[in-house]
DNA sequence: ATTATTGGTTCAAATAATGAACCAGTGTAA
DNA sequence: TTACACTGGTTCATTATTTGAACCAATAAT
């Protein structure tokens, strides 16, 4: 692996959760040498991508992201068009909806909107990095997407989140198979205790699964028609968010999509 | 100069004037080897920092700086409260106004609004690299930064973009100065033909210039007492910012700006 | 059919990255 | 006061990676 991509590497440690980090930290969290650290931060300062805590000495994300990203968004303008699409299913539906990225370690979530008055909500820190294998959105994104990523995924060792991760490479391809035939995901508690959740992809130019939306609820309040309406809403708004940023939707999917729609 | 600096200063070519770059493009404007060139941007795209155009190969940015702008704007939520003050200024005096930060060569506008509702109109695009020397906002934020930023920026070759473009680092220094007196920079065309700026800086926590709040306005609409006017406005709001973000504001700062509130 | 231009690859030579040991400052406990 | 533990940061000989001229393959233009 190149020094580059092992320098990056640090900037995935940074969250919501742990803005700031500092040497020591670092050199527990990655069994890298603190010398090669120390100057990898550097040059990642002098870059613009972290800034330090200047009483702390603690390394955190700096303002060259902030320019990045707002080019990105002009030349793709992902998170404003899906934002659109998030909200509307969050009033139809009165639940927490979200559209998630895929990353090197799994999905992030771009844009949340929690539709719902309910006493009992579902936490989401956007940010946060969503595991592929146990989050109805990173394994949405893992059936449609390239099949190398998937073997990728699943050659490392999988982490349990709850009683009801699934740990088995073999059991998750299985499972890859059955949200391939159905066009959703669903997972139930597999991140999270009492958190079920449901999620579709979204298609780009060459027809692969370029991130995905999703629900997530409470499982006390999942039944079988509503999940029907979720995914019915989660379909429509696909087709339409693939057709604003000139995706291709296979079609096969678009198939069983239009199938599920007529129900 | 690290490796990792070299492969980041490549994602400062990327713009919204120029989202897609191909290898090629990047070797005339780099003068760097293609194969040192082509190893770089693949150690960024393998780190979902740069994406690859897959008809013309070209590179953009990438998905991962999304994230870490999220996360970034999670830690330091400086964007979040900027937008309020520059969307009040622009409510207030009906022009074009933007809040700024600095990158390794020159501001980046993170927000901006146009208030106006005039037939002449500034352009302006966000993520575009203001040049410290030429622009109001870089001006603002070199004489109130760090000395050594001002003596890096001057040391090299400064670039003409209109006649009245300054390009003399002695000339500039004393511009400094005198930026330093009255708590406030502008420029008269100096970037761009028929358009004047004024922009104040907004200090961090240990009483250093972090970026800056400025306005652009067509030559022909500025006259002394609209340049007051905007002068306070953008010290009221600068001051309330501060105090948002934390900041401080030097004393003698504090001290310039509460005499040009009294007037 | 030929040439120019694109992106991409190779491998010996040149250079930069590495990491164990070191330094310096701060806080804490005996 | 002293000693220890804990930060962040630096040094320099060894090691491994980066570098770049030459090369390849595919496409676009003449």
């Amino acid at each position: 692996m190149s020094t580059i991509e092992k320098a990056l590497m640090l900037l995935e440690h940074f969250s919501s959760n742990r803005p700031e980090i500092g040497l020591t930290e670092f050199k527990t969290r990655t069994s890298i040498d603190k010398g090669t650290l120390h100057r990898h931060l550097t040059a990642l300062k002098n870059s613009g991508f972290l800034e330090q805590n200047y009483l702390t000495k603690a390394y955190r994300l700096g303002p060259a992201v902030i320019r990045l990203a707002a080019v990105r968004e002009n030349t793709v303008p992902i998170v404003k068009t899906v934002q659109y699409y998030v909200d509307r299913i969050a009033d139809n539906i009165h639940e927490l909806v979200h559209a998630a990225l895929p990353q090197k370690n799994g999905m992030s979530a771009i844009y949340a909107k929690d539709g719902g008055y309910h006493g009992v909500r579902v936490n989401f820190d956007e940010a946060e990095i969503l595991p592929f294998h146990a989050t109805s959105s990173g394994l949405a994104l893992l059936a449609f997407h390239d099949d190398t990523l998937a073997n990728k995924v699943l050659s490392k060792k999988l982490i349990s989140f709850t009683d009801s991760t699934s740990t088995d490479a073999e059991d998750i391809k299985a499972n890859l198979e059955t949200i391939r035939a159905h066009g959703f995901a669903f997972t139930d508690q597999s991140y999270e205790d009492e958190v079920g959740s449901v999620a579709v992809p979204f298609f780009g130019v060459k027809g692969d699964a370029i991130g995905t939306l999703a629900i997530a609820i409470p499982v006390s309040r999942i039944n079988k028609s509503f999940h029907e309406t979720i995914i019915k809403q989660l379909i429509v708004a696909s087709i339409e968010l693939c057709r604003d940023l000139g995706g291709q939707i296979p079609t096969n999917v678009a198939t069983i999509w239009a199938s599920k729609l007529e129900v």
